[in-house]
DNA sequence: GTCTATACTTGGATAGAC
DNA sequence: GTCTATCCAAGTATAGAC
């Protein structure tokens, strides 16, 4: 065998290759689009593949079938989530700091649609045991970027004496499903941002009111 | 025609009438328990007929679709919960009731998968906006409830600084649904308990603050 | 790796007998 | 009012050509 043969050989395969990736890509990316438009339930490997601009029987080819990518669409979600507020959440040092860290990223999930896809995928679960444990699976990062956020920006005391910090993500985590799920709705009146607020004034107040010791020793006002 | 064979044929009216009437409740029975068990994705007419033990057909002479027959599940749920927990809020005159309140309160949803439905449904909308606008006017006796609770549970001056009634009652319908969905992949740990323990004493705490005057002059310990 | 074609299954909905 | 039977649409999944 000639070694340009063997190149092109090779350049094609990794051709190839590539676009096999690609596609799997295009279908996550799709698969995502349709959890936040039609919900769980209109979740179909056409309607996928049609959003990735692929046919059909390739969301088998790839994934075997519509229950694997649409668990691999939630754990992408919850990865790229996780890997992009870890950034903003360093930077939480108090009460205040948490509540424009928590509008930003609330911004940013309304935008991408990672909440909506947690809750669909949560929806859906209910109906096979098998799906609610790939989908338990995917959801530790929720919980690891509340818990952060929690512990960066509530005093330890506060904590102690009110609920414990696991307890405190798992809220968190459950209080923006619901909300979620509540807006879309009535798209218009979106609550988050007056909660959020008031969350901020809570934490403040509590942290005053059981003792200024706190990851925040520059103090509140 | 004698008055007996009126009269039979009366009864065999009513009979029949009491017999569509029985049917009915029968298929919004078995709607509620197939969107607890199965979820919105697995409530077919075909599944929830089985679990009322008649006829597919039925469903569809009785409700003209699928759809209509679970948002009328809903909206039976809605109102027998607001019913049935009238006299529970009543009782309410501080954060300890409502802690009180809302344990027992949560105890019974949880029993009878109120939540559940709530959320599968909730989840479903998101695939139809005919549907989002029936679920969304099926959920007013939740918000009613939810800011009868709040109201009656925290001093007005603290509502007024910290979050409006409405807001509050918004955040309380969210958590519980997102509660839901979430004990839902781990049953064992359902951590209501706990976050209803915190949220009485940060009430109560608010309260201590903001200034005692609230609608438990009695007084909290 | 991707497409077309197709087998098979399930679900929504209606017609007509009882 | 309820059932049986049936039609039709849509979905999952596979086989085989390219």
């Amino acid at each position: 065998m000639l070694k340009a043969d063997a190149q092109q050989s090779d350049r094609t395969a990794d051709r190839t290759a590539d676009r096999g990736a690609e596609t799997r890509e295009r279908l996550i990316d799709g698969a995502i689009a349709v959890l936040r438009t039609e919900g769980f339930a209109g979740a179909t490997a056409r309607a996928v593949a049609g959003a990735a601009g692929c046919n059909q029987a390739l969301v088998f080819y790839h994934f075997g079938s519509v229950q694997n990518l649409l668990v691999a669409a939630l754990a992408t979600v919850s990865e790229r989530r996780a890997a992009a507020f870890g950034p903003v959440l360093d930077a939480i040092a108090g009460p205040d700091d948490l509540v424009a860290a928590a509008s930003e990223v609330h911004r940013a999930d309304l935008e991408s649609g990672n909440v909506a896809v947690l809750a669909e995928m949560l929806a859906g679960a209910g109906s096979d045991p098998e799906l609610a444990r790939q989908v338990a699976a995917c959801i530790r990062p929720w919980f690891g970027v509340a818990r952060a956020s929690v512990e960066r920006a509530i005093p330890g005391a506060v904590l102690d004496s009110l609920l414990g910090a696991d307890e405190a993500a798992y809220a968190v985590v459950a209080l923006f499903v619901g909300m979620e799920l509540l807006s879309r709705l009535d798209p218009g009146a979106d609550r988050t941002e007056a909660l959020l607020g008031a969350l901020g004034r809570l934490a403040r107040l509590a942290g005053l009111v059981v003792g200024g010791a706190g990851p925040s020793p520059a103090g509140a006002s």
